[in-house]
DNA sequence: AGGGTCTATGTAACCGCTTACGGTGGAAAC
DNA sequence: GTTTCCACCGTAAGCGGTTACATAGACCCT
């Protein structure tokens, strides 16, 4: 590994100069710089980030805190892949890599889990990380202030959070699940029902806003029983939709706030006897892949996922840069018409 | 930040001291030890990992290759995540982390991607790495020898790779495959077809070996026709499916050899007015989520995918630490019936 | 000619940690 | 009572960059 000073050496300049051919190259004469360059280039001169990172202060990464050895180690995330896919790309741009920060059992003690942000945080300096990328991976959102209060740049994807340095992106919920109810409206239902994610959780109240919004739109009545909770998880979209079947006047239609609740649901449905769309219509949220390949393909509210990680990027490269707050991203949503509805 | 120096002063002793307690606590006499911690932990001290690289010149992260601008950039990795849930938390058992590389767009100008394997092996050493971990994400297998030349350690993914400091995890493909073929065989089948990876492809290649044998075993005939390829993704599958289905004796039962492929040959049978299972039973590969939602539910030969992650881990430490090659890991397969072949 | 400016570069301190080497004191060995 | 040894710890030299400050020369102006 060639070093700075052998560059030095061989150019019959000092180190300093070598420096600042690769960071304020204006300030070195055009012709020493190239000469520098070429014999950098024939050392294969590779810097040292360490090296830098510990004169500097800062690194050229930024921490990605995704938990994992999570309550229910069995969840995924639904689009980890195409969030860091966008994130990746976006961060390479900058020249800035992504770090997935051990979440346990570090060999000095020095955990780092949701449950103990402080291991993440300590992570976070040690590392002289530019900032945190929080990917929700349950319904831990909670532990995430925690982060953003701490005081390290921070963006949260699709989890809304507030702090001094901390920001998130999110899709236009509201919308998004606008555009589900007035779909279902166009195609002449008037029994609507919604399964949420957990209460609380700030897109999928905005996607119950959503709803209620297309009801109204629609002079449609707000009916408390039609509105059922869950996790975001199948499971959970399953059970919604027995309880939804099993009303007295059950829903014709449902929208569900998830993808995955839509599956769920449409399960449940089959068990139940009913044919999707016939019976039942159904509208999903996310377009994950399963989406496509379900039977019938489920008609959903696309995020642009990648699109996430792409916000998530650019706010945390803008925080590092400019320093203060950003503005949280709201993402536009699509509605992606498939056989679900039957329209 | 607190740093050693301080630690030192407040307890009266020297860096070197302070440095011992954490790298060679036997070589410190036990109250001072005990003092220091003390002091480290109330001052809240974060070693600092860049310095600590810097004269150690080993950090502690290991390198990520997934490649991600791609020719296709719609490919998808089929079961990135349960990879990273592995390797993530086999890494963090060693206090290791993981480090997505930048693939491409460094404001210095070093590129890294597949096409320029130079540039992550730069990438390498700039941060100290200890090895690196190559996933594969499309069909470029053959980029990774480049790596495994280097003389870097690196573990690659379902890819067979040789190289001074190099190897690999895969599946046991051929039990893999033989079991798929042994459970159409027990229900009947005779006109077996199999849709392969690409030709060349270790992991593919292997899956057919197991076919082969399994129609051996069985006493069938090994019919050229039978065999098409295609190159793990959903539209090859569905491809291959049309022209066996218009063979003059089709097969009454396909494996593929990937679940998405298994897919497309669900669609397949599908568009051409044949019911799964009654018409052609059908039997994928690797057990990724969509398997056990499409309809029917595939039956298909699961791998063990956060094993993956785990063993490559366990691999690139054992290098680090120990210093030679590897022997490859191969992992178990587990046949899941499910509903694809009527059993 | 002397002073002021500006550009290009060198000098050296510093970032925080690791580690080879050497020193000290007390116990054990002779 | 030396000598030897060992446990424990300090000194100081790196590791490879960055950067504040100093310097030297060129150029311009009065």
């Amino acid at each position: 590994m060639a070093t700075g000073r052998e560059i030095a050496q061989l150019c019959g300049v000092s180190v300093a100069t070598v420096s600042r051919v690769f960071n304020q190259p204006e300030t070195v004469n055009e012709e020493t710089r190239e000469r520098v360059l070429r014999v950098a280039k024939e050392l294969g001169y590779q810097p040292n980030e360490s090296a830098r990172a510990l004169s500097t202060k800062q690194s050229t990464m930024i921490g990605l805190v995704w938990d994992t050895d999570h309550r229910r180690p069995d969840w995924r995330h639904p689009y980890l892949q195409d969030l860091l896919i966008g994130l990746k790309s976006a961060l390479s741009a900058h020249g800035y890599h992504l770090l997935m920060l051990a979440t346990s059992g570090d060999a000095r003690e020095i955990g780092a889990s949701l449950a103990d942000p402080v291991g993440y945080v300590n992570m976070t300096r040690r590392h002289h990380l530019g900032g945190l990328v929080l990917i929700d991976s349950g319904s831990d959102a909670e532990a995430f202030e925690a982060f953003a209060q701490s005081g390290v740049p921070c963006v949260a994807v699709d989890v809304a959070v507030d702090g001094p340095k901390a920001t998130y992106v999110t899709s236009d919920n509201v919308s998004g699940a606008l555009s589900a109810v007035r779909h279902l409206v166009s195609l002449g239902h008037s029994r609507i029902a919604t399964i949420t994610g957990p209460v609380g959780n700030q897109p999928s109240d905005a996607r119950v806003s959503g709803y209620r919004k297309g009801l109204q739109e629609a002079g449609l009545p707000f009916r408390d029983e039609y509105v059922v909770s869950g996790d975001f998880y199948r499971a959970s979209g399953n059970a919604a939709t027995q309880r939804l079947l099993a009303l007295d006047e059950p829903p014709t239609a449902v929208f569900a706030a998830s993808d995955e609740m839509a599956v769920g649901a449409l399960l449940a449905a089959r068990a139940a006897g009913l044919r999707v769309p016939q019976d039942l219509a159904l509208v999903g949220f996310d377009d994950i892949e399963i989406a496509s390949v379900v039977d019938p393909a489920l008609t959903t509210v696309a995020q642009d996922k990648p699109g996430f990680g792409v916000a998530a990027a650019k706010a945390i490269m803008a925080m590092i840069t400019g320093g203060g707050r950003e503005q949280p991203v709201v993402l536009p949503t699509r509605l992606v018409v498939r056989n679900s509805c039957g329209s």
